[in-house]
RNA sequence: GGUGUGGUAGUUCAGUUGGUUAGAAUACCUGCCUGUCACGCAGGGGGUCGCGGGUUCGAGUCCCGUCCAUACCGCCA
């Protein structure tokens, strides 16, 4: 037997009993005479005293020895009032010195850690981070399967699809020259599933897109992917709500109270917050004022299609720098303004725009926007659009800046009543916004044909402190809805039946009105956890260029895995 | 594909206007130390300044190219 106990369950009710431990050295304290070693698990860390050691850091030792209670205890560690009296200590596995520390906060930069991924997951906030994604997993199981779903594992070898993200591909050796794809989603074989009368699906699974990553995307991530049978948009969004519910409760210890999470429409999150999934952690919330700056000798608000406002709740008292600092930071290339006009709104009204409007002008602006005195108020123009943006992307910076957006606290809603289609100028078609198997709200199907641009889907996600975590849609089922869709996208009725012919011919076989929705586990995961990044709770992630450094792939093959495959080949 | 930032000791970083032998902290090694918990004290070793080219009497420092990392934009039905 290794152990009769783990480093992190000895307390002063164990003193006494002799104990056998195994674990790394976190740390060596040697007093020539006597050493003390923290022997560390991922249940914690015991100290342990020896007479005399030669073991360094990260080493493996077995020890057994008398649990006694500490001369002078340690409050910081649950086992800080104990010790082992080691008699016997055996070295299980020596260790290199790491090439950075095993600690709560190391030494070590990004790419090394990552080279090293294995002596990260060591450290305790990895363990932690796992640990927490264990238990979200555990949490969403345990929902889903009360709620009489069924957890159904779909194929990860699939066909390819030219739409949406860029596929990862596979080869196929006994098929030369012809190939897998990875998929995006299991979105078409849950529909399947629906079709086959699995009428509550999920699973936890692994999605692939190529695209260029981020610090919440990798190529491969994890989707808790669910589909339902028989219901309409309410009935989801009340079974997810009350999965998100049960997932706080469980995993966080946060409650919600008795009301509904926030439903806002998508026109209103672009209206009040410049974006589609906005944080509601704090207000100060975007406020046109087109119509009231318009005919005064300023010709920048003349020309604008929109004009509109954020107050920095107050702000009055910012000096010029931090104002130019605000003007700085929206006019970084990727936000992109032209500009920033300002009012301060103190005793006296002062703004960066006195010589074009009257104290009244901007009075009115301030009636208009609801700045009280102590409030500082910027103003943006420009189509509407990019003016949105700018008031999006400068409305979080204030709240950043403003320290509103507490990580401990959870703003969660549903945007709902997203558009059916999106038109790209470059390709001059519409695309889906969500996928082509959105169904439209039926009072907008009249719309498909005369202005397909305003045609409103019952598409949905799930909003969390300004991350999409979650979205999802009800689904066409009749084919013939299927079909028209497919042409408003452009595609043929032969592309089509190439492409999705399997779906749509399933739906002549009786298919159930169906809907679902799909959450990023990951970035559930790194909601909850307060960080960022969803490499944080990723095991194994890739870098920034799609490379898992660790393993060093991708990487070159050899020319006789190569000529199996075939690989040269008629592309269609 | 684009923009910004970074690359100097095992590690994290500093390095002035271009000027002597490139520094600090930490880690590591050696010695001393029986109550530490970031132990302490004394000593020691450790560098292709990412790579290539250029300017210069002289380049870690300036210029050009390139590679890598990272954040963001494009992209992500």
């Amino acid at each position: 037997m290794y152990r009769t106990h783990n480093c992190g369950e000895l307390r002063l009710a164990d003193v006494g009993k002799t104990v056998t431990l195994a674990g790394w050295v976190q740390r060596v304290r040697d007093f020539g005479q006597m050493s003390f070693i923290d022997l560390r698990d991922r249940y914690g860390i015991t100290q342990l005293v020896v007479d005399k050691s030669d073991v360094g850091r990260e080493f493996v030792v077995q020890v057994t020895g008398k649990v006694v209670e500490r001369s002078s205890k340690n409050p910081n560690i649950p086992t800080g009032e104990v010790e082992i009296a080691v008699g016997e200590l055996k070295v299980l596995s020596a260790a290199e010195t790491p090439p950075f520390t095993i600690e709560e906060v190391s030494d070590g930069g990004d790419e090394l850690r990552m080279k090293y991924r294995y002596l990260d997951l060591r450290r305790a906030p990895l363990q932690r981070n796992m640990m927490l994604r264990h238990r979200m997993a555990q949490s969403v199981r345990r929902y889903l399967d009360e709620a009489g779903f069924l957890e159904i594992e779909t194929p990860y070898m699939i066909g390819s699809t030219p739409e949406g993200a860029r596929d990862f591909v596979v080869p196929s050796r006994m098929n030369p020259g012809e190939f897998y794809a990875l998929p995006q989603s299991p979105q078409t074989f849950k529909q399947l599933l629906m079709v086959a009368g699995y009428d509550k699906y999920f699973q936890i699974v692994r999605c692939f897109r190529d695209e260029d990553l981020r610090a919440d995307r990798q190529p491969e991530f994890t989707q808790i992917d669910c589909e339902m049978s028989f219901v309409e948009q309410e009935d989801v969004l009340a079974t997810f709500e009350g999965m998100a519910r049960f997932m706080f409760r469980e995993t966080m210890g946060v409650e919600f109270g008795e009301e509904p999470f926030v439903r806002m429409s998508y026109a209103d999150a672009m209206a009040r917050y410049g974006n589609d999934k906005p944080d509601l952690r704090f207000g100060m919330e975007i406020c046109e004022i087109t119509n009231i700056v318009k005919n005064r000798d300023f010709a920048v608000f003349n020309e604008a299609e929109y004009v509109g406002a954020v107050v920095a709740t107050g702000c009055a008292d910012w000096t010029r720098k931090q104002i130019d600092e605000m003007t700085e930071y929206v006019k970084r290339p990727q936000i992109g303004a032209k500009g920033l006009v300002w009012v301060r709104v103190d005793d006296e009204v002062k703004s960066s725009v006195d010589k074009f409007y009257q104290p009244d002008d901007l009075q009115r602006w301030i009636a208009e926007v609801g700045a009280q005195k102590g409030d500082l108020v910027f103003v943006v123009s420009g189509s509407r659009l990019q003016s949105l943006r700018v008031l999006s992307e400068l409305r979080l910076e204030l709240g950043e800046r403003l320290g509103l957006r507490d990580k401990s606290r959870f703003a969660p809603l549903w945007v709902v009543d997203f558009p059916l289609l999106e038109w790209d100028d470059d390709t001059q078609r519409f695309y889906a916004m969500h996928h082509p198997f959105t169904s439209p709200k039926p009072e907008d199907i009249a719309l498909l044909d005369s202005d397909p641009g305003s045609v409103r889907a019952n598409a949905y996600d799930f909003v969390v402190n300004g991350v999409e975590v979650g979205g999802g849609s009800i689904r066409i089922f009749d084919s013939g809805l299927q079909a028209r869709m497919f042409d408003l996208l452009g595609f043929t009725p032969e592309q089509a039946q190439a492409q999705f012919g399997f779906l749509m011919n399933a739906f002549k076989f009786g298919a159930p009105p169906h809907g679902g929705i799909a959450f990023g586990f990951d970035r559930f995961c790194s909601l909850f956890g307060g960080s960022d990044s969803i490499r944080d709770y990723i095991a194994f992630p890739k870098n920034n260029s799609g490379r898992d450094v660790m393993i060093d792939a991708p990487s070159l093959i050899d020319k006789s895995q190569l000529d199996e495959l075939c690989l040269i080949s008629t592309a269609k």
